[in-house]
DNA sequence: GTGGAGTTGTAAAACTTTTGTAAAAACCAC
DNA sequence: GTGGTTTTTACAAAAGTTTTACAACTCCAC
């Protein structure tokens, strides 16, 4: 097992500076640390690192991570969000963006945090 | 090729710091000293070592092991695992991790247990 | 700016599922 | 039958997930 091949743009890793996802081992490292998640904490991850730099609605989470239909009021998302922040530590603002009355979205990791900072970008996409 | 390939790799053995298999005698030493196993405990122990480092899910265990389809119901496997545990003595937590949720792992010997330490690694690799 | 409705964050409890364990029962070869 | 092995049973313990209850925050109308 020699180095990795830069799968930056892989569709089977992501990478950057402090984050590495496999999404073949369904397994994630933080600066070279193990981050152990449960299963639900890695699905949702890795659903919003897949989608990195995209908004996902509140409602796709809940469908595609817990199978839920719309129209299902729960907290579940939100505790979940929140452990996997804590488990990313510092850097969890940067990565997991909250965009209100949407979703979230997961940011990739930039140096130069200058421009997006806390900026919740356009704002909709859903009509909610 | 050639020389002496320490018989680590070799498909007829499994050899670290303190257990050495033999997949042709069927027999295992741990510390030197012979491991006293039943044929299913050696087998589960055998189906373990031989994927070391991988995941087996419950139901390959159970279907490798004891022919038994999934959807059956039962603790053997479990029992089992508990027996060899016990017989690996004190390495027993560090060999065979438990994969919530979806089976186990054997996980070679590693004097620097920085890493992965009783971690148990991503979970998730099914559905369910 | 303020206020309030609605949304998200958080901690802790409640709940569900999975795994560990001990002991007894069932098996099996001799 | 006996001794050793394997499976079942019945709980205990652990891990994971969801709910609850409320605090904190955001956005928009005024």
């Amino acid at each position: 097992m020699g180095l990795v091949q830069t799968a930056s743009n892989s569709p089977y890793r992501y990478q950057d500076a402090h984050l590495d996802v496999d999404f073949v081992r369904k397994c994630a490292l933080v600066d070279s640390h193990r981050l152990v998640l449960t299963r639900k904490e890695y699905d949702l991850l890795a659903l919003l690192v897949e989608n990195a730099g995209e908004i996902i609605p509140r409602n796709v989470l809940l469908l595609r991570v817990w199978g839920y239909s719309s129209e299902i009021r729960t907290r579940t998302l939100d505790v979940h969000v929140r452990r996997l922040r804590k488990k990313l530590g510092s850097y969890s603002e940067q990565y997991i963006e909250t965009i209100f009355g949407i979703g979230y979205r997961f940011q990739p990791f930039r140096a130069n945090q200058r421009f997006q900072t806390g900026v919740p970008t356009s704002p909709l996409a859903a009509s909610a």
